[in-house]
RNA sequence: GGUUCUUUAGCUCAGUUGGCUAGAGCGCACGAUUCACAUUCGUGAGGUCACAAGUUCGAGCCUUGUAAGAACCACCA
C-alpha cells in the first residue's frame, strides 16, 4: 500500500474490519479441556449491553463501544484469550410501541390479531432491522465474536429463563397477586416501578365535604349536633371518588379523634363509609383528612390492606370510567369524569377549596401517558432471598465498582426493594410459561396454576385436565439479568473459564434495572456473583452539558461523525475528557482533534517509510527479537540481559530519550487501563506521540536517520494506540513495508534499552532549544522576522548537538565563540549560550528580562519563606527540605545570570 | 422529600496516597511557510481552584457548613 498524503478512514475501515472478521481474530481462542493441568488458561471476558435490535445507534452505543472495544483490544494484545459477547435485545416493550406505531399507521389494531401472529410479525419486523444495528456495529470497530452473538429471544435464553422461572417458583419465590400496578392506558400494559417515569408537574388539590353520618355510640351524647359536621377531604383525584371505601385521619389528630369509627356520607353515590384511623393521614397536609380509595392509589391500597377494605374498581384498563361510577359517569374518560365529578359537586355545594400544587405524577417513558394505578392479577417475585444474595456479595467484597461509590448506592436501594412484577400484557417477549384451569379465570390460588413450557400452544392437557396459558410476557429485564450467564453458556457443575465476566460495562442510568437484577440473578442460579468489575459510564450530553434530545434537537448521530471523521476520530473523541459514572460533554472539537491525531500518525508513518525506502543498509530488522526475549519483566533503565543482540542501537540522547519516554507512556497506559481511566490513556498517547515522538525525535532523526529505531519505536507506538484507534493503526501496520501479519494479534511491547544519563541529558538540550526559540520569537517581533545565530562558550552538550540545535530552534547556525562572547546571554537553560544580537536590539528587550528577574525573585522568595519555617524544616520529608534548598540555589544563579544580561545590555 | 455526584482558564475537562511555580484539548493573539503532515510548525496571553471556617509545617485535594447545578430514587393525598 502507498501512503498517501493524508489518512482517508473511509478508504481503509471497511475492508480493515473486513479482513479482521475473516481471519478470526475476534473470536477467543478455543479452551482445550484439561490438557495441562498446570496450565490455566488467561482469559478476558464481557458482555455487549444488547442494543435495541429494531433501531439505530445512539451516542451512548457509541461511548459503549469505544470503552468495551478499547478494553478487548487491549486485552487481546496483552495475550489473553478475549471473548467479546456481541448482542441484540427484542426490548420487549420498547420494540413493541415502534412495531404498534407502525401497525397503526397501516390503519390496523393489535386486537385484530391473535398473540402468536402477533409474535410471528414482530419477529419478522425485527429480522428485517436487525442488520442495520449490525452493521453500525461493525462500523465503530467492535471486535467482538459475531458467531456468538445472542439474541434476547433466542431458544438458549429463553430455555435457561424457564429453567430460573421454575426454580424460583419450586422455591416459593414467585406469587400471583392481586395488586396495584401502573399501568398505560394507551400501551394496556403494566411496568415496574424502575420504569416509571416520575414528572413533577402543577395539579390541583381540591377540598370535598363528605356529611358526617354516624359517630360511635358512645359519643353521641356529647356531640349530638354531629350530623351538622362534615369532614373535608383533600384530594387530587376528585374522579376516583366512587371507589372510595373509607376516609382516613390521623389517630394523633385532636380535631378528628371523635369520630373515629364512625361514617360520612359518599357525595354522588348515597354510599355511606367507615372513618378511620391510619398514620397515612398527614394532619400537617391538607385538611388532615383523606379520602381512600384502595383500588386507585398506592397508599390507599395499603391502607385497604391494613384495615380490609373493599376494592371498588371505577376506572377500566383503557382509562375511562366503569359502570360502579353511576349511569351518569361510565364510559367518560378519568379527564371528563373529573370535571363532570367538580361540578356536580359544587351545585351540591360540597366542593369547598381548590389549591393549585406541584406533585410528581407517574407517566409512561414512552408516550407520556399519565399511568393509572390499576388492580390487576400479575406474576410477582419475591425479592427478598434474591436481593440478600446479591447484597451479600456486595459486602463481601466480590465486586469491584468503578466510580466505588456506586457499590454503596446499589445496596441500598437492594435493602429496599419491593417485590418484582415480571408480568406485561404485550404479546412481544417471552412468554410466561404458567397455565391454568378454566380459560377466563383470575384465580389466584396457586393449586389452579401449574407450570409448563409449552408457550407455543394456548391449551394443552395434563393429567386429562385443560389448562390455558397465561397470555402475558415477561418484563425485559427478567431475561436480561441472565445476560452474563447465557451468553457465556455457563453451565451447572461445568468449568467455565468465561464465567464470571471479568467486567460489565454499561450506562450508570440502569445501575438498578439491569445490574442489580443481573447480580441477583447471576448468584441466585451460579451462586457466584456474574462479573468482577463493573465499570459505569454516564451521559454523553451535547456541548453545552445539556442532556440530549429530540425535542430539543441536539442530538447526535456518531454514525454521521464516523461517516465525516472516521471511527478512530470518533472513539478518541468520545472518550477524552470521560471518567468513570460522569455525564459529560462532548461536541465534534473533540472528534476532530481525534482525526488530526490520526492524521498525525498516518505522516509519521509515512515520512518513516519514506526514510526506511532511502537507507539501503536497512535490511529485515526483526522488531519480534525484543518481544522473544522479553518475558514478562518490564525493565525500563536499560538493563538488558548481557549477551542478547538487540536488533537497533541508541547512538545519541534523542534517541535514549524517545525510549524512556515510550516505555514511559505504556507503564502509564497499563495503570490507566487497569483503573478504567480511558481519558488519561488516550491524553498520554496523544502527548507521547505528537509533543514528543513527532515533535522531537522525528525531528531529530531527519539528521541522525537511526532506521532500525525507527521501525522498534513505530511499531510500539502503532501496538499502544491501537485498542483506541483500531483502524488507523492497523491500516499504517498492514502499509508499512517490514510488518506481517495483523496488527490486532501482536504482542504487547515489552521493552526498550536506553541509557538513562543520556535521556536525561537531552532534556538539557530541550531546554536550551526552547530558550532559544522563546527569545527568538520574542526579539523577532522587534526586528522583522529577523533570525540570529547562536555562540556558545565551553559547553561539550552544545558543542556535541550544534547542528541539532540550529535545525530544531530554526537559527542560522551555532558556532562557537571562541572565547569572545557577544550578544546576549541565554541564562535560564543553564548553559553558556548566546545570541548574536546587536545591542540596539537587545535594548528592546530589556522591560522583558527585568519582568523576568521579578517573577523569578518571587519564586525564590516563596522558598525562602517555606525554609524559614522552622516547623516545615522539622516536620516536612527531609528530601523535600533537600529539594526546596537546591531549588533556592538554582534560583538565586538564575537570577545572577539574568542580572548579568541586563548589566551587558547596559 | 431522600441519596449520590459536580463546581478548577472564554468553552469542555484532567489533576490517582495532601508537597514546591495548578495542566490538556478547543478557542484567542502573534509569528512561520516549498524539504512527513495547513488535519502543519513555533511562541504567547488567560486561573482568588464556587464561598466560609477548620485540621496541617503545607490544602485544588481532608473535615464541617453555605450557595448553585446535575443524575438517580421516592406514595405526600
Amino acid at each position: 500500500m502507498k501512503f498517501t498524503k493524508s489518512y482517508e478512514p473511509g478508504e481503509f475501515e471497511p475492508q480493515i474490519y473486513a479482513g479482521w472478521e475473516k481471519t478470526g481474530v475476534f473470536l477467543p481462542r478455543e479452551v482445550v479441556a484439561n490438557s495441562f493441568e498446570t496450565e490455566t488458561q488467561d482469559c478476558y471476558s464481557l458482555v455487549m449491553p444488547p442494543p435495541n435490535a429494531n433501531g439505530n445507534l445512539h451516542i451512548g452505543h457509541g461511548l459503549t463501544i469505544a470503552v468495551e472495544d478499547s478494553l478487548a483490544r487491549y486485552y487481546r494484545l496483552r495475550g489473553k484469550s478475549t471473548w467479546y459477547i456481541p448482542g441484540a435485545d427484542h426490548a420487549g416493550f420498547e420494540t413493541w410501541v415502534v412495531y404498534e406505531r407502525a401497525l397503526e399507521k397501516d390503519g390496523h389494531s393489535r386486537f385484530e390479531y391473535s398473540r402468536d401472529e402477533l409474535y410471528a410479525r414482530v419477529w419478522k419486523f425485527v429480522e428485517e432491522q436487525r442488520g442495520n444495528m449490525e452493521l453500525q456495529l461493525r462500523a465503530l470497530g467492535a471486535s467482538c465474536a459475531w458467531r456468538d452473538l445472542t439474541f434476547t429471544l433466542d431458544e438458549n435464553v429463553v430455555s435457561r429463563v424457564y429453567k430460573t422461572f421454575e426454580k424460583m417458583w419450586n422455591d416459593g419465590m414467585i406469587y400471583r397477586g392481586e395488586k396495584l400496578v401502573n399501568f398505560c392506558p394507551k400501551h394496556q400494559t403494566a411496568f415496574a416501578d424502575i420504569e416509571v417515569e416520575h414528572v413533577d408537574e402543577e395539579g390541583g388539590l381540591w377540598e370535598i365535604a363528605y356529611k358526617v353520618a354516624s359517630v360511635p355510640e358512645d359519643m353521641v351524647d356529647s356531640s349530638s349536633d354531629f350530623l351538622a359536621h362534615e369532614l373535608i377531604v383533600s384530594t387530587t383525584r376528585p374522579e376516583t371518588i366512587f371507589g372510595d371505601t373509607a376516609v382516613a385521619v390521623n389517630p394523633k389528630d385532636e380535631r378528628y379523634q371523635w369520630m373515629i369509627g364512625g361514617l360520612v356520607e359518599l357525595p354522588l353515590t348515597g354510599r355511606t363509609i367507615p372513618i378511620i384511623a391510619d398514620e397515612h393521614a398527614d394532619p400537617e397536609y391538607g385538611t388532615g383528612a383523606v379520602k381512600i380509595t384502595p383500588a386507585h392509589d398506592f397508599d390507599d391500597f395499603e391502607v385497604g390492606e391494613r384495615h380490609g377494605l373493599e376494592r371498588i374498581r371505577v376506572i377500566s384498563e383503557d382509562g375511562r370510567m366503569l359502570e360502579t361510577a353511576g349511569e351518569e359517569f361510565v364510559g367518560l374518560t378519568t379527564e371528563e369524569a373529573r370535571k363532570k365529578v367538580l361540578k356536580e359537586l359544587e351545585e351540591q355545594g360540597l366542593l369547598r377549596g381548590e389549591k393549585k400544587i406541584t406533585h410528581a405524577v407517574g407517566r409512561c417513558y414512552k408516550c407520556g401517558t399519565r399511568l393509572e394505578p390499576m388492580l390487576k392479577a400479575q406474576w410477582f417475585i419475591d425479592v427478598e432471598r434474591l436481593a440478600k444474595g446479591a447484597i451479600e456479595k456486595l459486602e463481601a467484597e466480590k465486586i469491584k465498582f468503578y466510580p466505588a461509590n456506586k457499590k454503596k448506592v446499589l445496596i441500598d436501594y437492594l435493602k429496599g426493594l419491593k417485590d418484582w412484577n415480571i408480568s406485561r400484557q404485550i404479546p412481544w417477549g417471552i412468554p410466561i410459561p404458567m397455565f391454568h384451569k378454566a380459560p377466563e379465570s383470575d384465580a389466584l390460588d396457586a393449586p389452579e396454576w401449574i407450570f409448563d413450557t409449552r408457550t407455543n400452544l394456548a391449551k394443552i392437557e395434563v393429567g386429562g385436565v385443560a389448562y390455558y396459558r397465561d397470555e402475558d410476557t415477561f418484563d425485559t429485564w427478567f431475561s436480561s439479568s441472565h445476560w452474563p450467564i447465557v451468553c457465556t453458556n455457563w453451565l451447572p457443575g461445568k468449568e467455565n473459564p468465561y464465567y464470571p465476566l471479568n467486567v460489565m460495562e454499561t450506562a450508570s442510568d440502569i445501575l438498578f434495572a439491569w445490574v442489580a437484577r443481573m447480580i441477583m440473578m447471576g448468584v441466585y442460579v451460579t451462586g457466584e456473583v456474574p462479573f468482577r468489575e463493573v465499570y459505569l459510564h454516564g451521559l454523553v450530553l451535547d456541548a453545552h452539558g445539556k442532556k440530549m434530545s429530540k425535542s430539543k434537537g441536539n442530538v447526535i448521530n456518531p454514525m454521521e461523525l464516523v461517516t465525516k471523521y472516521g471511527s478512530d476520530a470518533f472513539r478518541l473523541g468520545i472518550l477524552r475528557g470521560r471518567s468513570a459514572g460522569m455525564n459529560q460533554a462532548f461536541s465534534e472539537n473533540s472528534v476532530v482533534s481525534g482525526r488530526n491525531l490520526c492524521n498525525k500518525l498516518w505522516n509519521i508513518s509515512r515520512f518513516i517509510q519514506g526514510m526506511v525506502d532511502e537507507s539501503k543498509s536497512g535490511g529485515v530488522v526483526a522488531a519480534e527479537m525484543i518481544e522473544a526475549e522479553a518475558g514478562s519483566e518490564i525493565v525500563n533503565e536499560g538493563a538488558v540481559q548481557a549477551g542478547v543482540e538487540l536488533p537497533y542501537s541508541t547512538d545519541n540522547m534523542g534517541e535514549d530519550w524517545i525510549c524512556r519516554e515510550i516505555i514511559k507512556c505504556k507503564e502509564e497506559i497499563e495503570d490507566d487501563m487497569a483503573a478504567y481511566r480511558f481519558s488519561e490513556a488516550v491524553e498520554t498517547l496523544y502527548n507521547t506521540i505528537w509533543d514528543k515522538y513527532a515533535d522531537w525525535f522525528i525531528e531529530n532523526q531527519k539528521l541522525y536517520k537511526n532506521v532500525p529505531l525507527l521501525k522498534v519505536t513505530l511499531e510500539m507506538i502503532l501496538k499502544m494506540l491501537h485498542p483506541f484507534a483500531p483502524f488507523v493503526t492497523e491500516a499504517i501496520w498492514q502499509s508499512l513495508s517490514w510488518t506481517e501479519g495483523q496488527l490486532i494479534v501482536q504482542k504487547w511491547p515489552s521493552r526498550l534499552k536506553f541509557d538513562a544519563v543520556s535521556a536525561e541529558n537531552f532534556e538539557r538540550l530541550v531546554d536550551v532549544v526552547s530558550e532559544i526559540r522563546r527569545v527568538s520569537n520574542e526579539l523577532s517581533v522587534a526586528s522583522n522576522g529577523k533570525r540570529w545565530t547562536v555562540l556558545y562558550g565551553d559547553d561539550s552538550l552544545v558543542d556535541d548537538n550544534q547542528l541539532l540545535i540550529a535545525s530544531l530552534a530554526r537559527v542560522p547556525a551555532v558556532i562557537s565563540c571562541e572565547g569572545q562572547p557577544r550578544g546576549m546571554r541565554l541564562a535560564l537553560a543553564n548553559h553558556e549560550v548566546y545570541l548574536d544580537v546587536p545591542k540596539e536590539v537587545v535594548a528592546e528587550y530589556r522591560e522583558r528580562l527585568e519582568e523576568r528577574i521579578l517573577a523569578v525573585g518571587r519564586e525564590l522568595d516563596a522558598l525562602n519563606r517555606r525554609m524559614m519555617n522552622s516547623n516545615y524544616v522539622d516536620k516536612a520529608p527531609a528530601e523535600l527540605v533537600k529539594e526546596t534548598r537546591k531549588g533556592i540555589e538554582e534560583k538565586e544563579r538564575v537570577i545572577e545570570g539574568l542580572k548579568a544580561e541586563l548589566e551587558v545590555i547596559g
